[in-house]
DNA sequence: ATGGCGCGCGCAGCGCGA
């Protein structure tokens, strides 16, 4: 089974890129953030003739998760149950016995925002509730935009970077709660390139000059990652005219 | 040199993303 996930940054806008990849790389299941979408407005018909079923939760303007699955989907819950939060930035869904998470991780703005301090809440949460949600669902996989780079080889220029917000300690240590929970970081069961990054500015040609950072992920339970046989980030659509910021990263999964 | 790009909204230019 193939997961994946993908910051599509308004998926009227890119939904030419994301039929198009979806049939270029054949996943099983999508998660998609920044839909950008009310749910009226879903593209439900064209990605149902391109072989997916989707679950999803949007607002207009902002925010936006979705799931994209080529199986039935079951048990959709959206949002942290007990968090009350108006930003729709989590849904969850079972597809074939495995528990997909989409998560949407709040940007932050700046380390001394109201926004970062709201990242930081919302984290706490996250990881709050997903340590009952390992404990329902042995086969659980947490994909989303997490905006963290977890360690300086997840980001360009380390130092320009460092306590700014994406690579702060506080966020990074809330991300490393996340994995002490017993979940795995996919990308990093494996040898993978140097400067391998999901996320490039749109500004300065930074994808051109490898000035990126990586802060999208696929986290697999213990179980999940025993299952694991490639984890990959596909820049191809990122080369695309009129494209995403981000890139998809995948994890395959036996 | 702190904006540079792209999006939504809505029709000018701002808020936001990361």
């Amino acid at each position: 089974m193939r997961l994946a996930t993908w910051n599509v940054n308004s998926l009227k806008v890119r939904l030419p890129h994301l039929l198009d990849w979806l049939s270029r790389a054949a996943p099983d299941v999508v998660c998609l953030q920044e839909t950008k979408l009310e749910d009226g407005s879903f593209p439900v018909n064209e990605l149902r003739a391109a072989g997916y079923e989707c679950a999803f939760s949007g607002q207009k303007t902002y925010n936006g998760v979705a799931i994209l699955s080529r199986l039935p989907l079951a048990e959709t819950v959206a949002g942290i149950p007990g968090y009350a939060d108006e930003q729709k930035r989590v849904l969850s869904a079972t597809v074939a016995g495995v528990r997909v998470v989409c998560v949407y991780v709040p940007n932050g703005q700046s380390t001394d925002s109201d926004k970062y301090r709201y990242k930081l809440d919302w984290l706490a949460a996250l990881s709050a509730w997903l340590a009952g949600e390992l404990r329902r669902h042995p086969a659980l996989a947490v994909l989303g935009d997490y905006n963290i780079a977890p360690e300086d080889r997840d980001v360009y220029d380390p130092a320009a970077w460092k306590d700014q917000v994406l690579c702060s300690e506080p966020e990074r240590a809330a991300f490393r709660a996340l994995l002490a929970l017993g979940l795995r970081d996919s990308f990093r069961l494996f040898e993978q390139p140097e400067r391998a990054y999901s996320w490039w500015d749109y500004r300065m040609k930074a994808f051109q000059r490898k000035m990126g950072l990586r802060i999208d992920h696929v986290l697999l339970s213990e179980p999940l990652a025993g299952r694991c046989a490639a984890a990959s980030i596909d820049v191809q659509p990122r080369r695309l005219d009129r494209p995403s910021d981000h890139a998809p990263v995948i994890a395959d999964i036996t």
